[in-house]
DNA sequence: GCGACAG
DNA sequence: ATCTTGTCGC
């Protein structure tokens, strides 16, 4: 992995094409002891992002360590190429933590993508991690609306294919977008989705990640690892 | 050609 | 993604 920053969009695309081969989606036994949240922040108009990973117990999930990491980007935001831009700085906060946690959840999307290759399945491959997707808005794919209470979910389809699952985190809320990264399948991945579930809307370690990352930004907290 | 479009 | 107070609804 490299030259992220001076890829074209088709370079990058024919990247991805190639990346996906290498995707493992199958359905496993996951013992989760240790559960990551990995988010971005930056200042608009800035070329600067602080990129941060939390880590939490599972399923107590409470915070016990992170990782951040202040990097630039050449790659602008381009819908279905943000892991161009926010990867490389993912990896460096990741290669940073001591130890790594059973599976990581990203801000983003996993294989609910155009080319089934979203952040979170983009950056499961290039470090072989297990990782799941969990965006707040949807990038591809239909569902239909799920119930209105908590833990109610739809499959998100690509024709006939399933992508990912749109989940009801809150009652009366609007749903999360959950789908597998790498390492994981989509029922391993909603299944851990729901257990992540805390007061607010965004589970647990995205939430948590969004946090640490914007207290970064602000200098509230230094970088390094803990 | 038109509309959609993670963070 | 980020800038921000109050306010509506359960």
């Amino acid at each position: 992995m490299k030259h992220y920053e001076t890829l074209s969009i088709p370079e990058a695309t024919c990247l991805q094409r190639q990346l996906r081969e290498r995707l493992d989606i199958e359905e496993r036994e996951l013992s989760v002891r240790l559960i990551g949240g990995a988010d971005i922040s930056l200042n608009l108009y800035s070329s600067t992002i602080y990129a941060g990973i939390i880590l939490l117990s599972f399923p107590q999930l409470q915070p016990v360590g992170w990782s951040l990491v202040q990097a630039e980007t050449r790659f602008p935001y381009v819908p279905g190429y943000l892991a161009f831009r926010e990867v490389p700085a993912l990896v460096d906060a990741w290669r940073q933590l001591a130890v790594k946690p059973d599976v990581l959840v990203i801000d983003g999307h996993g294989i609910a993508h155009p080319r089934r290759l979203g952040i979170a399945a983009h950056f499961g491959v290039e470090t072989g991690q297990p990782s799941i997707g969990c965006a707040k808005k949807l990038l591809t794919g239909q569902y239909h609306e799920p119930g209105l209470l908590v833990g109610d979910h739809t499959p998100i389809m690509a024709g006939t294919e399933q992508i990912g699952h749109a989940f009801r985190s809150k009652s009366k809320v609007a749903p999360v977008f959950v789908s597998p990264g790498n390492l994981v399948g989509l029922n391993n991945s909603l299944e851990i989705i729901q257990q992540c579930k805390g007061r607010y809307r965004i589970p647990e370690p995205t939430r948590l990640a969004h946090e640490l990352v914007n207290r970064f930004r602000r200098g509230e907290v230094a970088a390094g690892t803990q």
